[in-house]
DNA sequence: CATGAATGAGGCTTCATTCAT
DNA sequence: AATGAATGAAGCCTCATTCAT
């Protein structure tokens, strides 16, 4: 949430648009979810499921307890980290769905996928959250398949339940690809595979 | 196992080749041995290798100290399970390398893994035993592969690990398609899956 | 945090070392630890270092985790025994050292020992942990054994580290001169064993 | 029990003189129960009592059902060896009491011990066993003791349960000095030692 | 009788969750 | 409302002892 620079604008009795699943909270309670949020994101990202929720509050700097303020459970708190996720993924996919080709659109955020996938190593426990890939992102996904198909660029007889799931292969086979964290996945390879399930998404000769 | 160059030496009085890893077992204790590799299977199978060891010995019907009189660790009863799947790929892609028609039998073997793959939930997991699938499984893939890239089926550009790296993605996704191990994947979504990856996998236009 | 390389600058403000080794503890954690140590202290004493850390913790009044909480093993908890003991034991060493008589200093030390070692049943167990007692017990032994050699108090010949290890050899005689901890070492038994020892410590005719 | 050097005198007819607490046993049997009792008796003093009762099994070349054949528990086996072991020195005892030097054959009998206990390991758990050392050991030391100190080389008002203790006391001294089996001990640190001990028990000045 | 396979209790340690401060 | 200490249920593994072969 980004402060205006300047400007004499005054706020006042703007009725900030909180979200609306979110009651209010103090300030500084929100900050601290936010900050369990981003830490608990870095964290399943670089040692899956099986981090311990101690060191997910020791990077965000807050106590055990603090967590499960806000949390109910460290289930809980991965399926938040993931719906956060999934949401990004699914509002550049409605971004991308306004594009004018719908090829390249589809394709683009395949690539983006790729790309983001190389270091967040959650995503495959993800997949064991049922509910988290919901109607938002089937609508999303459905509206940049069905303009690809329709343009001749993606192959017929696919649907957005079947992307979901080699989204969710493509995220596993490219850490798999890179099982250190450490040491980060080698583009090229990442570029050949990628290839290949692209190519296998277009349609056939 | 070389093969003589040249020569017409006889190997004579060569003791015959028994089984030389399997040492001579009491009948009980093979039977045991087996009954727990059998739970090791499946169970790893199913829940991946977190599973507590403790199942898995229940599974089999024994106590937890039985399956240490056979395996010294946890870790060394996963590897044993996944060196006995994996020797039994191999042994198949060397047979299918010997084929006449480089192309259907290197698309074959990946469809008899797609196949395979459906309730073998443990193959992701067994990508952190480094060794486990090895030179044997390199060469004998790199036998299929170039096989068929030099019959112009598969296209230029990757190798054998790329491959591995790929068929364990492959195994991921189709895992993914099936959570439930109770109900098994939709053979027609299973199929749309595996055209992508092996349209992809195909010489590109 | 770097201090400025000169200037008249007066040190004011600089707060009052506190004892630097004990980082701030909430009091009931502290209670705690003590608990555990003063349990840990009773219990390796009388069974020695088989003791279970179940029975340790129970005695305590504490869970098992408790006890992790303050020690990461079971190992390192034995350890801290063990120094606390050897800590006091030097102390006093040096406290004797700066005695005027060094002759008396050292076999008043010896009789301290001596007189503490009835109920500690897991000195002779500490020399499997290295370093516990290294420089600061080997140098304080030093200072007494070197004064009263120089006094003609004491043999010439034998070493600190000589000491230390007829120290442990009285830990063991006397502990088997009362082997269980309920019925308390004979004085005139422990007298007679002293005796003995400390004469042979005396220079030979 | 020193064999006669010469003379024709046949063994003909000699009703071998069994100990009378054994049983007749088969010669094969009899043949297990000693490679059992000198195996456990290697095991125990290169590792204590911990060592596993597999290992002593192995070393034995009998399987562990064998070891219970013979020997209700583990403990029953080791304070077998125990016995054994002691039995040795009773009867080492004896022989040096009708010596002719009572002086020396008090202080020759202490020597050996200190030597042979550099590399027997459990002699301090042996203590946990009641009843180990008992009347024959007691009268045994006395008649040395005794005759010692008749003769002036050993100081007054000692006894022979005080003996028994500080032998033990040796015994745990020398093996603090060397902790690790493998690197015996080094005979000048034992010297000095004993020097000590023995110094100790000789009439003070 | 010997064998060595099987048992299962118990040891150390981790970690999600609760609770006193 | 935050903190971080305490809890206690598992998890992996060892080993004395029993029992089928």
């Amino acid at each position: 949430m980004p402060e205006p620079q300047s400007g004499p604008k005054p706020a006042v009795g703007q009725p900030a648009p909180t979200a609306p699943a979110e009651p209010k909270l103090r300030a500084d309670a929100r900050r601290n979810r936010e900050k369990v949020l981003r830490a608990a994101r870095d964290a399943f990202a670089q040692s899956g499921y099986d981090v311990p929720l101690d060191e997910i509050a020791a990077r965000a700097g807050v106590g055990a307890g603090t967590v499960y303020r806000h949390f109910p459970s460290k289930e809980a708190l991965f399926e938040a980290v993931i719906t956060a996720r999934v949401t990004d993924l699914v509002a550049d996919a409605e971004a991308r769905a306004a594009s004018a080709e719908p090829g390249p659109a589809f394709f683009g955020f395949l690539e983006r996928i790729a790309t983001e996938a190389t270091d967040k190593r959650d995503l495959p426990d993800a997949i064991a959250i049922p509910g988290a890939l919901s109607d938002a992102v089937r609508s999303a996904l459905d509206r940049l398949l069905t303009g690809a198909q329709a343009a001749g660029a993606v192959r017929p007889g696919i649907s957005a339940p079947d992307l979901i799931i080699l989204f969710k292969g493509m995220f596993a086979t490219l850490h798999q690809a890179a099982p250190d964290p450490a040491t980060p996945l080698d583009p090229a390879l990442r570029d050949r595979l990628f290839a290949i399930i692209a190519d296998g998404l277009r349609p056939p000769r």
